[in-house]
DNA sequence: CAAATGGCTTGATTCAGATCAAGTCTCTCG
DNA sequence: CGAGAGACTTGATCTGAATCAAGCCATTTG
């Protein structure tokens, strides 16, 4: 933590390429962080990371290349911790290891279900489900507000910003009604039958998504 | 160790159901195993295992349940460590932890790789992909065998069979010949304009892919 | 050895989702 | 306050990939 160094950064700002080396693990401390990869002129959202929670983890402990690039969402406090510190806690200090081996497994298992989720399920049946995590992380409330801005949603459901607002939109005749950022659950049994049952595929650990990867919260109202 | 047990397996039988819990850390000694999810009758191919590789370890790790099913494709030895003594050898054996994260991170990076493929790329790109990386990972070879049936290929890239097969006719326009089993790149950088050049989405260290996961190397020829 | 099984290919057709093209609304900023 | 920018929506159209339907081939099995 010595040599760490504690960062302001203004919103939309690219703090992390992807294919550079290593050199630190981030935790974000305050504001919001969008986890994206890119290739020619495409770009998908991969996970957005919010207080206090790390990233790239997984780079610093192999000392390889970043796979992801990341950038502010938000004005956002960042603490930077050189990767070799990193690896050096981690090799001397077993509780320090235990809860990054806890953190990485947790993101390990997020990106599964996210992976899974891509497979497995098309377009509306993934916002349904996505819909009722949301929902089920707050309490089972059934209404609540977006946490995010809907392309940035779209993105990391795989899908055209268009094709979510149809969805959305449809999803009226299946239990749910969406009303610009509003949310609310009109017919939960109903839209879990959409989303093709086996809550199993989203629950019941919350895994990363409780550390505040995958998507934000939302906010129950 | 002592706590293990050794089993020998049959082809074609599951030996992890998802959803059930963690009951122990499974370590692919030889033969083949395929992680796959499904819902309700769709299904899709995760990750093949091989020699020497364990599966499932951030399952024991976070003792959560199971996120994939398994199943051996070959004849397989398998050796189940139960989930309490992995999380014992964890706590007290640094060296193991250490292990056990580098391989945790090695699944994840490897998990990050194929999620960006199936975000980034089209399947002729995918394709693509997967045989320049198949070639370089046994050292740039031009000729190889693959070493899985197609139709498992298709679902690990998230496509189906059908989609492979016309695809891998479609690429003899760009660089590469497949005959049944047989692969010969004839035009390796044609190959990697269509796949998107970034080799940087899929190299340049390996990851999971030597550790066994992702879908297993194939055989220079 | 004949029948059956399962993987693979091929063609025809369909469809989910992408793309293209406006247009609206909100928020920011000069 | 008016202009502009960006997010979102909506409709029309296009297309990549799925589905459906045979047929082929190799391997297994009775």
């Amino acid at each position: 933590m010595r040599a760490a160094y504690d960062q302001q950064i203004p919103p939309h700002v690219t703090v992390v390429s992807e294919g550079a080396p290593a050199d630190f693990l981030h935790v974000v401390v305050e504001g919001m962080v969008e986890l994206f990869a890119s290739t020619q002129g495409r770009e998908a959202t991969m996970a957005v990371v919010r207080p206090v929670s790390t990233f790239i983890l997984a780079a610093c402990v192999r000392d390889a290349p970043y796979l992801m690039s990341a950038r502010t969402l938000q004005r956002s406090r960042l603490l930077l911790v050189p990767s070799e510190n990193v690896r050096a806690a981690v090799a001397t200090d077993s509780r320090f290891a235990l809860n990054a081996m806890q953190d990485l497994a947790g993101c390990y298992r997020g990106l599964v279900r996210h992976t899974k989720n891509l497979k497995l399920r098309n377009t509306r049946e993934r916002i349904a489900a996505y819909l009722l995590r949301q929902s089920r992380l707050i309490g089972d409330a059934p209404g609540f507000t977006l946490p995010v801005e809907k392309r940035l949603i779209a993105s990391y459901m795989g899908m055209t910003p268009e094709n979510l607002s149809r969805a959305f939109k449809s999803l009226a005749a299946d239990g749910c009604k969406i009303d610009g950022q509003r949310v609310i659950i009109t017919d939960r049994v109903r839209l879990e039958a959409l989303a093709g049952l086996s809550l199993l595929l989203d629950g019941p650990d919350p895994d990363a998504s409780a550390a505040g990867v995958s998507l934000p919260l939302p906010e129950a109202s």
